[in-house]
DNA sequence: CGCGTCTTTGAGTCGCTTCAATGTCTGTGG
DNA sequence: CCACAGACATTGAAGCGACTCAAAGACGCG
């Protein structure tokens, strides 16, 4: 199966080189169980995560118990990135289904800095856009209800996993349970139990075993109310004046 | 006045040429006077800005009237970074005192990835410490009450007032109204002023016509009681190889 | 079939909101 | 120097959304 790379070259083109490189570090990848942690709070930063397959929930614990969902990754997602910053991981990886990653180490990443700028500029990009989501859960468990809060999330997996092709006639797996969706949320796992059965009886989407289906897109967006931001794709990667990198001509000139 | 530096080489040791670089561009500074906006939501993105002095609210709008303010910039922080990623400014940056920006323009920083990997690994580890900043403000806004945000916000601005050199005796100057705490913390303005006001009854702040005092530093973290994330500084540099830059030897080498 | 995990539902409570009014400060002009 | 306006802070009372506690139902797995 193709690798997902959908992510890598969102903002940066890739030439036939990147993607040799790229292809080196999906040979050392490593499977993780469903449940199972792919890295913990305090653990050593290694490096960081290319998620190939599965999804995996990055969180962060509060005091006893409480522990805050920060973002649920799909393939093609780089984990583990924040803590690059930190002397210690600040966040759990946990494996929401069986998960394939492989590792791209801490040298690895300078040495890309020195000879490969292109794909530094595409990183950095990524890492700004996953900022720009972070701002957005931040507003929404800020300023919504609950049930916007749900309506908001489900928009944006729905979107997010069509960008990488994983869904089937408007519908997707979800393999959360209400007490992941909760942490998520921010709210109880009762209560989005709750708001579940509203959103389910009101029309906007079905529920069976673990499978969601879209019933409603448009009537989900009014609940939810809020536009998704327009990200730029290559356009900002123009923006910075193409740094090209290691002498290889822009793909897109020709 | 010193330019605050001590944002730029939290992670990585600047050169002399790297303070010549950031010279220049303090040169083009723009001044804006309090309650005035930098850049608003939907503008044109030409470039960052550095924060030389002031405060400066990030925000976003959610639907009619509420807003979510998604970080207070100090001195020395790097503003509109995240809408590198967008065709347009997703956030908008209010100046919440008179401040002093300067402007970095796209091609500057795609210019400094070829010739500089130095400081772009340094602005590359800062974003990571940016969303691990989000990450706790999520984490916070999610998991906790009114009371431990309250709490875990101020002592979080008292930390970087600190390590800016910007506290007197315990005490520093809030330019925030409580309607700006309230988008903050993400609830009403009544609320925010209840709040104060068993902060301060309980004996852990004192309060002075927006100046504030922590009277009891180790009570107010028993009521945030989220131990602060511990960040690499140099040891992040080193653990991605120390990528040099342009030939100019690691001055922390000899 | 039986066990554990997850989901669903009900009833009572609490934190925060909403609405509304009063109090306080600051700057401005007469 | 005082009167006034506007913005901000403070306080009260009532209501609602989400929480807590608790129990029963459904599913998946050995």
């Amino acid at each position: 199966m193709q690798p997902p790379y959908h992510r890598l070259e969102e903002f940066v083109p890739l030439t036939g080189s990147d993607e040799g490189l790229v292809r080196r570090f999906a040979a050392s990848s490593r499977k993780i169980h469903r449940g199972h942690a792919i890295r913990r709070e305090g653990d050593h930063v290694g490096g960081i995560f290319f998620l190939m397959e599965g999804w995996v929930a990055s969180s962060m614990m509060l005091r006893e118990g409480r522990r805050q969902i920060v973002k649920v990754h799909l393939p093609g997602d780089m984990l583990g990135m924040p803590s690059l910053s930190l002397s210690r991981a600040g966040e759990t990886l946990e494996a929401l289904t069986d998960v394939v990653v492989s590792v791209i180490p801490c040298p690895a990443l300078g040495r890309m800095f020195i000879e490969n700028p292109r794909l530094a500029v595409g990183l950095f990009l990524s890492t700004q856009k996953e900022r720009v989501a972070l701002m957005q859960s931040l507003s929404w468990i800020g300023a919504a209800s609950a049930l916007e809060r749900l309506a908001a999330f489900l928009l944006d997996l729905h979107s997010r996993l069509n960008a990488a092709g994983l869904t089937r006639a408007d519908g997707f797996d979800l393999p959360l349970t209400q007490q992941h969706l909760a942490d998520l949320l921010g709210i109880t796992p009762v209560h989005v139990n709750r708001t579940l059965k509203r959103l389910d009886q009101a029309g906007y989407v079905q529920r069976s075993r673990g499978r969601i289906v879209i019933a409603d897109l448009a009537g989900l967006r009014a609940v939810a109310a809020n536009a998704p931001p327009r990200f730029a794709d290559h356009e900002a990667w123009t923006r910075l004046g193409s740094p090209s990198g290691n002498h290889i001509p822009d793909p897109r000139a020709g």
